[in-house]
DNA sequence: CCTACCGATCGGTAGG
DNA sequence: CCTACCGATCGGTAGG
């Protein structure tokens, strides 16, 4: 299977100028203060709307929260999932896959998920679902690829795709929070040496030159 | 240096009994919703106080939150901290740290300050340094220990301990957020196994017996 | 998209 | 620790 091409493809921008602008607005917004910490007032009074005009389009609080929630996946999936379609399947795509995603995560605010996540995840409802939803559709985009890896041949036979999706997305998630709090970009190079190294540990037998 | 003896013995846990209930159930509240997302009248409610009567504990919400850090500054020491300083310094008690780190991950709300160093990163103020400043000392504290194992030919002569810290902090951090969102003990299980294999593979070379 | 408004709750204060 | 209160803001509605 192939997930990721899947939602790349099945991602459909916003139509609406100006539901749009609101949400570029809104979800940088959540980035920094967290989905709940989000109010429909200050909102509408930063982008010099009534409170009223910006609710008419969304409805209710948690219907503009998930249309946030939405408007980040956009994002993500055009930053990080489109660039890697382009590159066959298994450790090419699944390198492309982490760069872009350590790229997305040095942006102002970091990864908009991997805060989402640490924000909902002692919640109940339908945005944190909605989180968790996108959460597991990306571990199980990195497992993908490392299985597809495995079976051409690329990492060794006796890779155990879940433990190494697990330890990727660990060096990730450590460089995001770690850039986000201390804004040192030792973090990202921790990071990228620690990918380096882990899977050089996995080459195939055939592939372990020393 | 003993970082971590340094501040388990220094800390003083709160003597006031009313001050102290009302933190435990603090704590535990902005554990789950956010040090951000608690309120004083809810909070005193749910207590079966008055909301001034709660308020004059601490004189501002502020000062509230700082208070419910430094309450969970003390549960990290005295749940992770203070049982390994029983044990020599160097391996014995970075697996400890580890251990008694996963095992505090495990319960509900997960790790007090993963999820606090999330919620604040993209902010500015007092609390959001308090935290900050918690979590320099938490790899700080990973880091020596590395680095008396390396001394004590533990690990070998060339491991990085920054590079090795970051890497075992990332799996904990890793196995809190995925057990959190998801309750799926493997997420532990996962760390385990991934920080095991990590110090494997950095034994010094007099151990490496294949 | 707007003005005008609703009851509820926010952090905080006065006074005891 | 309490009651009573402050102005501001919350999510949401009525009516246009």
């Amino acid at each position: 299977m192939d997930s990721l091409a899947l939602a790349a493809t099945a991602s459909t921008p916003d139509g609406n100028p100006a539901r749009r602008r609101i949400l570029d607005f809104a979800t940088e917004r959540a980035h920094r203060l967290g989905v709940d910490g989000i109010t429909i007032g200050t909102l509408a009074a930063d982008l010099g709307m009534s409170k009223s005009g910006l609710f008419a389009h969304f409805g209710s609080k948690v219907a503009l929260q998930a249309a946030i929630v939405s408007h980040a996946t956009d994002e993500f999936l055009r930053k990080v999932a489109e660039p890697a379609l382009s590159q066959p399947r298994g450790r090419s795509r699944l390198n492309t896959l982490l760069d872009a995603w350590l790229r997305y995560a040095e942006q102002p605010g970091g990864c908009f998920f991997l805060g989402a996540c640490a924000e909902l995840d002692g919640r109940s409802g339908a945005i944190r679902d909605q989180v968790g939803e996108f959460a597991e559709w990306w571990l199980g985009v990195l497992q993908e690829e490392i299985e597809a890896a495995v079976s051409q041949g690329e990492l060794a036979p006796d890779v155990s795709p879940p433990e190494l999706a697990f330890e990727l997305h660990a060096f990730v998630m450590q460089a995001n929070a770690g850039f986000q709090m201390f804004g040192d970009p030792a973090w990202l190079a921790h990071a990228r040496k620690a990918i380096a190294r882990r899977l050089n540990g996995v080459l195939p037998p055939a592939a372990t030159v020393e």
